[in-house]
DNA sequence: TGGCAAAAGCTAAACGATTAGCTTTTATGA
DNA sequence: TCATAAAAGCTAATCGTTTAGCTTTTGCCA
């Protein structure tokens, strides 16, 4: 049977309020702290966190929601996020939404029935007013990663997405590039649609028009992306470069490359998104746009902190952190002669 | 704030022994339970589980040991298990043991403080000692995927890596190859060596000599194995089939093969390991040795709840449940003229 | 040395559930 | 209708903490 603050009480001839004040962080005369730090040691006292937060009313624990375990960037911020919260004794209930709105509900109820401090999420809808509603429900603060609702429910960290695809689609501009084909994503998915407005006003800004069959609209889901990618290819008048989106399409652009026999970047230019170990994989090296997922956990976690901490309090205003991307520099853009300025 | 026990007590006119005992599924009068679903229902009441977790000393939560959130083998393993477990009313504990065994101990220590009832790990070493005293120090119990400790110390869940690889080898053999390379994965990794082993084994049986040059021992961290797996195919003596041991070392191949320009199968035939939904991006259509993982969860969970409800009980002796993994059939291997009996 | 404020320690009542052991109600059959 | 066993319900103690409110001890200075 574990030891429990009565045993340590026993032990050290206190009272279990002195052990308690002890165990957090309260100052004891310093021979008690001694016969106290002894017995933790000696008897391997460890706090019964559920009798803790049975009076408190505090599990001390976060949930974060994912779209699926093994996603790449959700999984990345939760395990960065872990990190943070450790420091602070926070834990994370880790959880999954299966990339549906009824999973997210699902999953939210479930986390209020672990009475969690706080909830990170990474959501896939953009409606306020359904939020509000599953948020409100328990009353329970959350901060949201790369999206925004469209008024605000809860504290947002979100990268200046379409200000990276801006710059990365200028990058190709600038590097002579006319011809710039976009792998857009699933449209109505909030990055992706971010992203490609980015690369609208880059086209626009640098008096391009945007051909229509140059943007390629593949959908997460399509197992037939791989065939649309080679479509691109086998046009009349191929595009000189592309831009993009988001892992998993840079992923599919480069097998469909290689599969084509089009090499990078004598043929073709390639503006990627997202780095995970594509940076490392990759020949030749990638331009890409990096999220600084370690950062946006850090501002997450503590604008999550923040709230809990705040509780009950004022809560009218919330804020949205914005955090600028970084771009990685590569091999794989060629240079257009006749180009810049 | 949220309704307890006791609201519902009074809302019915029953005792909170009353009360509890319909939670738990205790049966009580026609009546009463018309009345206590609709309190529950108008209270919206949930049961506090850190109340019963500290009463019963069972928190009805699991720890579920990753390498690494997004890892993703590790990452489907414990989707699948959420789900077995979510029957059964148990939530889980994901973390992270950053592939170290420092950090696998870091994680026990912290799903024990969480008071989990049991423990689903995918560990990095086999010193069946070591673990055991890690395991010994706070006696939860554990179920163990895809590996084998040196000696018995908790149940197991393994495919049949060894009878996998050795199918995957054959049908190579069948096909009429004799220069087969094999891209073994990092010495020392369980199911790397199984694997091998069962292409060691297949060659034997064929009355092939292993050749060492056509044995490629790339590490998971290994950032050039890119570039190892080229130096195979500038051999003067080119393999005319691959074997690859996971998902990581067929990933790199397939690009390395891609960027080399060597088309499978018509110039090197290829069968890889681990599916994931590799089966479905890349093309030709892979012939693949794919885990069972839901089958692998749920005899996981089966075995640990099993453990977790005969707790105290005799446990001398621990199960390991070996599991058939699949093949899939694909379009990447060429039969060599002149092959069969 | 005595007086006093501050620091340290103590007692006891919660938090919201479960459950042993007892009492009341109900159903059954003669 | 009554005796009785089974079903249903109840009381009260308990799990391991925290914390308000009180008492004791300590250190300091006049």
């Amino acid at each position: 049977m574990a030891a429990t603050i009565k045993d340590i009480a026993r032990a050290t001839g206190l009272s279990v309020a002195t052990v308690s004040k002890f165990l957090n962080g309260g100052t004891v005369r310093e021979q008690n702290r001694e016969l106290l730090q002894k017995a933790v040691r000696e008897l391997d006292y460890h706090i019964n966190e559920y009798a803790r937060a049975l009076k408190t009313n505090r599990s001390r624990t976060v949930g974060f929601l994912v779209p699926k375990f093994g996603d790449v960037f959700a999984s990345e911020l939760a395990s960065e996020a872990v990190t943070k919260l450790k420091e602070q004794q926070y834990s994370l209930f880790v959880c999954e939404s299966h990339n549906s709105m009824e999973g997210e509900r699902e999953a939210i109820d479930f986390l209020a029935s672990k009475q969690v401090d706080g909830i990170m999420a990474t959501l896939i809808g953009t409606d306020g007013w359904y939020y509000k509603r599953i948020f409100d429900r328990y009353g329970i603060p959350v901060v949201l990663f790369d999206r925004k609702l469209d008024f605000d429910v809860c504290d947002t960290v979100v990268i200046d997405n379409a200000g990276a695809a801006y710059q990365a689609v200028n990058r190709l501009i600038d590097a002579g590039h006319r011809d710039i084909a976009v792998i857009r994503g699933h449209q109505g998915h909030y990055t992706a649609d971010q992203r490609y407005e980015g690369y609208e006003r880059a086209m626009k800004d640098a008096g391009i028009p945007v051909k229509e069959e140059l943007v390629l609209a593949v959908d997460y889901a399509d197992t037939n992306m791989y065939d649309h990618i080679k479509c691109l290819f086998t046009m009349k008048q191929r595009p000189t470069a592309i831009f993009s989106v988001n892992y998993f399409t840079t992923i599919s652009t480069i097998m469909a490359l290689n599969e084509l026999d089009i090499s990078v970047p004598q043929e073709i230019s390639l503006f990627g998104f997202d780095n995970y170990h594509l940076s490392q994989i990759v020949k030749p090296r990638l331009w890409l746009v990096e999220q600084p997922l370690a950062r946006m956990a850090e501002e997450g976690t503590r604008l999550l902190l923040d709230r809990i901490g705040s509780k009950g309090q004022e809560e009218a205003t919330f804020h949205t952190v914005n955090i600028q991307a970084n771009i990685l520099q590569g091999d794989s853009i060629r240079q257009i002669s006749g180009a810049g300025a």
